[in-house]
Formats: C-alpha cells, structure tokens, sequence
DNA sequence: AGCACGCCGACT
DNA sequence: GTCGGCGTGCTC
C-alpha cells in the first residue's frame, strides 16, 4: 500500500492522505471515491505518494479510482492552483467546479463515450450455420464481419435486442470509440474585405501564434471585431489547432454561433448554462478529444480541458458577466490570461469598451493594443444629443422634443429604441395621502409594481407579494404607482402610437422558453417599429434598421457610490448607442436628463468612450483605486448587524497588525439589508499584489479558528467587480 | 460544508 | 416521558 494525497471538494484549506494500492493505476488529475467521516466524496488526486503523510495508522484506503487517464489534464491542475491560491479558494472545490455536473457526481466517463461493436474471436470463427435459425443475429453478424459499427449506426438498423443477443453468446462485444480530432478544413474559408485597422488586427493576432502574447481589440461598435475573430481563427485551424471564444451571454447571441458555424468546415460547439449535464458531458469530451475544434461558450467554457489550445479569444472583455459573482468568485479574463500563458498561445480580448484595467495593460505597452477606430461599412458613429429634462413637461417621461424625433423617424420607417434600464410597470406603489412606498420586507428596498402579472416584485430577494389594497402607514386605498419602468412604458407608448408594433425586451418578456427568438425575428423582419428594452438591449445584438436610440433616464446612475459607476454607466450608454445607425441609414442617441452639464456625460457625448476612459484611468490613479491599487474585500451577512461588524473587525484588527494594507471598514454594504440578512463589508487596498495576498493567507490561517466565523457567513473577493 | 453527538424546551 | 432545537467538534 502507498499513500495518495487527495484534494476534497469541502471548505477546509487542507489535503487528505489515503492509503492506495501500491500497483493502482493512478495519476495526478484523475477521480478517486474516498470515505470521508461517514460519507463518501470524489476528490482529486493532486500528489503520488507524498512524503510527510499524515499518522498513517489513522489513513483509510481509498475506496474507488474512478478514472485511468487525468479529468484534469496537467496545465488545467496548474491553472486551478494557481486560481485557489490568487481567489484564496479551497483548492479541493476550484478543482471540482472545474468538472461537469455528471463527473463530479462520480460518474463512470466511460458510460458517456461514443460506443461501438465489434466480434469476438470466438464471433470472427463461428461457423455461420449456427444461426441459421435466428434471422436477424445471422444478419448482423455478417455485417460485423465486414466492419464494426457505431452504436448509432448499428440502431438504424438492427434492435438492441439482436445485439443482446449476440453479446450473450459472447460473438459481440462492446469497445468505445474515442472521438476523433477534427481534420483540418482542406479550403480556405472566404472572409469579409478586411477595412486597413482590421487586417493589421489579424496580422497581429496570426503572428502571436504559438507564444504566449495579449492583444486587447479596442474597436468601436460596428466596427467588425468578429470579423477579425473569424480570419484570425482561419489559419489556426489549419494547424489543427482548437479555439476559445468567451462570450458574456451565449442565449443572447444566437447569431455570433451561427456565424461561426458558417464560416468553418470544422465542428463549432457551444457551452453554456441551458445545456443539460450530459450535453454538458458532450461538449467536455469533445473538447478533450479534439473533436471540437472552436468552443463558443461563457465564463466557465475555461476550464474546459482542450486537446491543443491555441488561441483564446474573450468578446466584450468588459462584461461584468465574466466574473463569477459566488462561492468562487474568479474572474473569466484575467484567468484565461493565465491559461493562455500556461499553452503557450495569443489571447484576444476584445471590446468596444474595454476595462479600465485592460485599457490600462494596453496603455502601460503590457498588451498589444489594436484600435479600430471607424466602423466596417464606412458609416459614421451615432450622434449624441442631450435632451435637458429641467423645467419640461414630460408626457409619459419622454421631453417633447424626444416624442417630435421618434414621429420623425417612425414617419420615415426606421426603428426606434428606446433604453430603460428599469424592468416592471413602475419602481414602487405609492400613497397618495401619506407618500408611503411598499417596500421589501427582507431587503432594504422598494417592491416594483408588476402590472401584467399583478404583483409586487422585490428585484433583489425574488420575493412577490400581492398588491396591497390599502396604504400600509395611513390605510389610505389611493395607491399609485411611483416612477415608470419598461412594462409602463410600452404600454404608454402603444396608447401613443396606436397603430406602431412595439417589441418589448426584458428578463420578464423574455422569460418564456423561445420568447427572446421570437423578439428577435419580429425586431429583424421589422415586425416591430418601436423596441422598449433594458440592458439586454445593450449587448451585441445588430439592428441595422434602427436609426434612433433614446435613453429615457440616465440620472439615476450619475451620483453612485460605487467608484466603477462611471465606467459601467459610460460601457452602458456607448453600447446601447452602438445598436444605432449599423443600417445605410445614420444614427442618434438621445439622452434625457436633468443634468445636461455633468462632466461624464459631456465627455462621452463630445469625446467618446476612449477619451472618457483615459480621463477616468488619471482619477483612478489620483485617488488610488484599481487598476493602481489592488482590492480585495470580506464580507459578512447575518440576521443581526452585530456579528458581521465584530467579525469583520476581527479580520480589520488581525490584518492591521502585520501588513501594509489600506483598510476601508467595517461598513454597512450599500444594500444593507438583503433577503432578510444584514450585510457588512471590509475593503483591502494595497499597491503591491504580493503584500495583499500574504495579509490575505495569514488572516485566512487565524479564520477558521474563531467562533464567530460559525455564525456569520464569510466571503473573500479578490478583485471584486461588483461592491454591493 | 455536512454530519454526529449532546444537552435543554413544548408536545403526541 | 419523547421530538427536535442548534452549539461544538471532526473529517485523512
């Protein structure tokens, strides 16, 4: 017997030795089943035999290898440890949340292999009179005589029963069929005409093959990045060589698949949350036998174990879907940058609106960066107006001015979007006597008013509740609803526009199975003329017909806390302002606000994005904030506010004393009540990374042995995007 | 995390 | 008299 040290998915920062057979075919990165107090976990085996084992007279034996060949194969192992050590994340549940639900669970690969038959000897030297009396086993037997035959093609043909059959007498046997990698496309695939800026992209990208290097695609909406995708991937192919494209939300682009699918001979796969666990499987296997050739999927599509990685490619690399917002709180990009350097390949991050941070990298010479500063077609890019709402008498939260362009255009048979990134009929209900608003009672929020499905909706916990009859603070009945949100506004717009099709665009028109399509299809075959649509409006789609854009109401996001407001809020506005004027037709961008002067919309309307970003990047130095400092924060809910302060301050006092760390807090979240839990925080700054993170194992060391940590539920994010 | 063990209140 | 509340300890 010899020892395996195990990696267990279960919170504790620690490995477990088990005892094994000293001949048992096993590697690092493969499945064991092991006894585990009462129960029994698949862990990971992560070292052979290690030489400090734990008391070997109190080891048990591993119960199963569940795996001859690594589930995670080497470079994947390096790239996890490397992610449980940066994310301070036990190692045990990174490596498991790598796997596919089916082989986490335990689940035999082999069952999910593409299977075929095949005779025995005995079957090849059977004399065929004896079975002259079963038709049907005689017929397959002479067709397995010739070749073997997959599962599939064996089925058109033949029953499971004939097959029973011959499996019984021992004539057939069962083999598995690995699946074969992808042969490379034999004729080139015919691209678009390159624009000047996009073949030197290209260029770029092509000479990256083979090393490591990072390319950030700065290229203004419209202006063709997947274009450049495309023609970079082509010559990669050739080499047999597999792509990853990560993408913020597949369902929303069901065209970014097609397009792919159509430009290559080679297998283009998807990964994303609606496929089931063996679809799932599917893709995994794919992807590890080189079956696949491009992988289109989101965030956790990185940990996919490719056969030969070559380039990874990471669209809209600003999203704030690329970072995983629970338990392992890992960011997409910056662990595909790592993984990228592990292979040895090019990683492409593109985006009409980078992060500060990789716009950063850029600007510091650490990327390359490639600007395409004009759009593909030739067209010119949206033209901002503002619409000053001070002193106006809306009709139905739309300026006069606003109501005279969207005539205009609707006259003139264009589309017209309208962004309101407030879904329900309105934000809150409200008395009419006493001013009270329905709230949450689990959150420190308002309720939103859902008309269609009469409900009030806390858009925070979930939680829905009647609509009252009566005022909760005076028992007034006169209740009216507070502020408009997209469902009002379509409404609204339809009493306007009687005889104008509007398509509206949000989490609850889209809800039911296929209604995002069917959207889609009416906005594209111009079914729809008038489009009211949230943020799902913003990312990636292309609406050639749409010449006008309005933003009802950004006020709301101007004066935030949060020091990335501004940056998400000018992501937000450019690409919502990008679906305009992609068609013939030009483009404008009206955007209605009480505040005309503020300095961030004045830059972005007059300068654009990357002027607005570079002067954003001069505060974020002055003031000390990512990407100039580092950040990580400690969070803490409970049902009172008293223990997540005392614990938090536990954690602000264990860090004071040994490390040269800013620390912000403990501070109430800015939602500091959320479905029922009071919320507490503790901000981390500091301008060296390796400081941080040795403050960071050394409070996490002293964590687990305080009594309060069993009482509050504790998080760690490093680099957290999000500080709500 | 999960699960057992262990010691105190309201119930068939 | 029990069922079950959650405090505490442990997992190779």
């Amino acid at each position: 017997m010899t020892v395996v040290r195990v990696a267990l998915p279960v919170p504790l920062r620690q490995h477990f030795d088990y005892l094994i057979e000293a001949n048992a075919q096993v590697q690092v990165g493969c499945r064991v089943l092991v006894p585990f107090g009462n129960r029994k976990l698949v862990g990971i085996v992560w070292q052979l035999d290690p030489n400090n084992s734990f008391d070997s007279n109190k080891l048990k034996p591993v119960v199963a290898v569940l795996d001859t060949d690594p589930v995670l194969p080497a470079l994947l192992c390096q790239l996890l440890s490397f992610a449980a050590d940066y994310y301070h994340y036990p190692l045990g549940e990174v490596l498991i949340s790598a796997l596919p639900a089916l082989l986490r669970e335990g689940r035999n690969l082999a069952d999910y292999q593409p299977k075929a038959y095949q005779l025995t000897d005995n079957g090849k030297q059977l004399d065929a009179s004896t079975l002259k009396r079963s038709a049907k086993q005689l017929a397959l037997w002479q067709t397995l005589l010739r070749h073997q035959l997959t599962e599939s093609a064996l089925l058109q043909q033949y029953s499971r029963a004939t097959l029973k059959q011959l499996i019984d007498k021992q004539l057939a046997e069962e083999i598995i069929v690995p699946p074969q990698p992808f042969s490379a496309p034999q004729i080139a695939a015919k691209g678009l005409k390159l624009t000047a800026a996009q073949a030197m992209a290209v260029t770029a990208v092509t000479q990256a093959f083979g090393r490591f290097e990072r390319l950030l695609l700065e290229g203004v909406t419209g202006s063709g990045k997947t274009e450049v995708y495309l023609q970079s991937i082509a010559s990669l192919l050739s080499q047999q060589q597999q792509v990853l494209v990560i993408v913020p939300e597949i369902g929303l682009t069901p065209q970014t698949l097609a397009r792919f699918q159509a430009r290559f001979d080679v297998p283009v796969l998807c990964w994303h949350s609606a496929l089931t666990d063996s679809e799932r499987l599917h893709c995994w296997l794919q992807a590890s036998t080189g079956a696949a050739a491009i992988i289109i999927g989101t965030r956790s599509a990185l940990f996919l174990p490719f056969w030969r990685l070559g380039l990874i490619i990471i669209d809209e690399e600003h999203d704030q879907s690329l970072k995983q917002q629970d338990g392992f709180r890992y960011h997409a990009r910056d662990l595909a940058i790592k993984r990228a350097a592990l292979h040895h390949c090019p990683i492409l991050l593109g985006s009409a609106t980078p992060s500060l941070e990789s716009l950063h990298n850029a600007l510091s010479k650490r990327f390359i960066h490639l600007p395409l500063p004009d759009r593909a077609a030739g067209q010119a890019l949206p033209q901002f107006e503002l619409v000053d709402l001070k002193q106006q008498v809306l009709q139905f939260g739309l300026a006069s001015q606003t109501l005279a362009k969207i005539k205009q255009q609707l006259a003139q048979g264009s589309q017209v979007m309208l962004f309101l990134n407030r879904r329900g009929f309105a934000p809150a209900l409200s008395c009419q006597e006493c001013g009270w608003l329905t709230e949450c009672h689990r959150c420190s929020a308002f309720t939103t008013y859902h008309k269609q499905s009469r409900q009030l909706v806390c858009h925070h916990c979930g939680a829905s509740k009647a609509i009252p009859r009566q005022c909760g603070g005076c028992g007034s009945t006169q209740l009216k609803p507070l502020g408009q949100g997209t469902e009002q506004l379509e409404e609204n717009l339809q009493q306007l526009f009687p005889d104008v099709a509007i398509t509206r665009l949000d989490r609850d028109s889209t809800r039911r199975k296929g209604a995002l399509h069917q959207a889609l299809e009416d906005i594209h075959g111009s079914g729809a003329r008038l489009i009211v649509g949230t943020q799902m409006l913003a990312k990636g789609h292309h609406f050639p017909n749409v010449s006008l854009v309005v933003i009802v109401d950004v006020d709301g996001a101007l004066y935030s806390s949060d020091f990335r407001a501004p940056e998400q809020l000018a992501q937000l506005l450019t690409q919502v302002a990008g679906r305009a004027g992609r068609g013939s037709c030009g483009g404008t961008v009206l955007l209605q606000t009480h505040y005309p002067e503020h300095a961030l919309l004045q830059d972005i309307i007059n300068n654009g994005y990357a002027s607005f970003a570079r002067s954003a990047l001069l505060e974020r130095q002055q003031t000390c904030l990512p990407p100039y400092q580092h950040l990580a924060m400690f969070s803490a809910e409970a049902h009172q506010t008293d223990p997540c302060q005392q614990w938090l301050q536990q954690v602000a006092d264990g860090i004071a004393a040994v490390a040269t760390v800013q620390l912000l807090g403990p501070i109430p979240a800015p939602m500091e009540r959320r479905a029922g839990k009071y919320r507490w925080q503790l901000q981390l700054y500091s301008a060296n990374r390796s400081s941080m993170h040795q403050a960071l194992e050394h409070i996490l060391r002293l964590v687990s042995s305080w009594p309060l940590s069993r009482k509050v539920k504790w998080q760690l994010d490093v680099d957290p995007t999000d500080l709500t």
